[in-house]
DNA sequence: TAAGATTGAGCCGTCAATCTTT
DNA sequence: AAAGATTGACGGCTCAATCTTA
């Protein structure tokens, strides 16, 4: 295997970080300005509302790229908050399920506008349709290389 | 000015996010298995062994994208561990400069091998040359846009 | 008054240990 | 013994306040 990575390749890794870093940091400063709670809120919650029935934490792991004991607290945040609600397991009495709540719902619909706009602003403004979908699907390779097929959308919670 | 995202802005947006931290969570993961701190002390390692004189932490800031506070506090444990020195300025004397250390080059050229190795396996596997080089230039569009000239390169302490 | 930099308090993530259930 | 999940201790980041010099 050859470990030298080439030219093209470390100067693609170094912007891949720079601009993520860049890209989400901006977001993330327009969700706070507008009063809202860290994207990861938001994250988290769109997985549970797509699960009428509630998500396992072990489950919620996998997905979110998140170890076990931040899941945990993050939970409790959330919970404390009112947007989630721990439902204990009846198959399986060491695990419980994590449910979204009504409160959970409205953050989400209420955080999306600002959300899209701000995606807009600091990422797709900058391409036209085909150089997106072309980005894209490069950036697609690394996320199916290594992650079981997890889809991968961040889909509004609703397209109007 | 559009606020909606079209749907391959969003799906470009889901992946940037996503892939970047898995990658950066691999090779982060990589590195500390190797024995050798965060891939941070790298970054502001490199940027000070561009510049003999050392550089301003003021300086620092606007080139590594963190708070003047965390600049501070990631020079004392840097200094604390040998790899930088701290200069007064004496043109302006509220002002310092941050400078390497021999031990902070010998660490930059210890970690580039492993460092390295870990590009080629979570990113550079995946692509080709001219991939690479597409996927580098779509992502320098989101980097030029907002920040200010800062070349961003993340080449070697030595191309051995 | 403002710029460069540091500091204290509090929140969040990480590590290892723990608890419960299988 | 192992899996799911939580907790205590500790380190790093963030906010606001502070200190020094321009």
């Amino acid at each position: 295997m050859d470990d030298n990575p080439s030219r093209p390749v470390i100067l693609a890794w170094a912007r891949l970080v720079k601009s993520q870093q860049q890209a989400l940091a901006a977001v993330e400063a327009e969700l706070k300005a507008a009063g809202y709670p860290p994207l990861e809120w938001y994250d988290i919650l769109l997985e549970l509302q797509r699960e009428e029935s509630g998500i396992r934490p072990v489950e919620l792991e996998s997905r979110l790229l998140l170890a076990q004991h931040n899941i945990s607290r993050l939970v409790d945040r959330l919970q404390k908050a009112g947007h989630v609600e721990r439902r204990r397991c009846k198959e399986d009495r060491r695990g419980q399920f994590v449910a979204i709540t009504d409160s959970g719902r409205l953050l989400l619909q209420a955080m999306w506008p600002a959300y899209r706009a701000a995606i807009q602003q600091h990422v797709g403004k900058h391409f036209n349709d085909q150089e997106a979908a072309s980005l894209a699907a490069l950036l697609g390779r690394l996320i199916s290389a290594s992650t079981a097929g997890g889809t991968v959308t961040c889909s509004p919670v609703s397209t109007a």
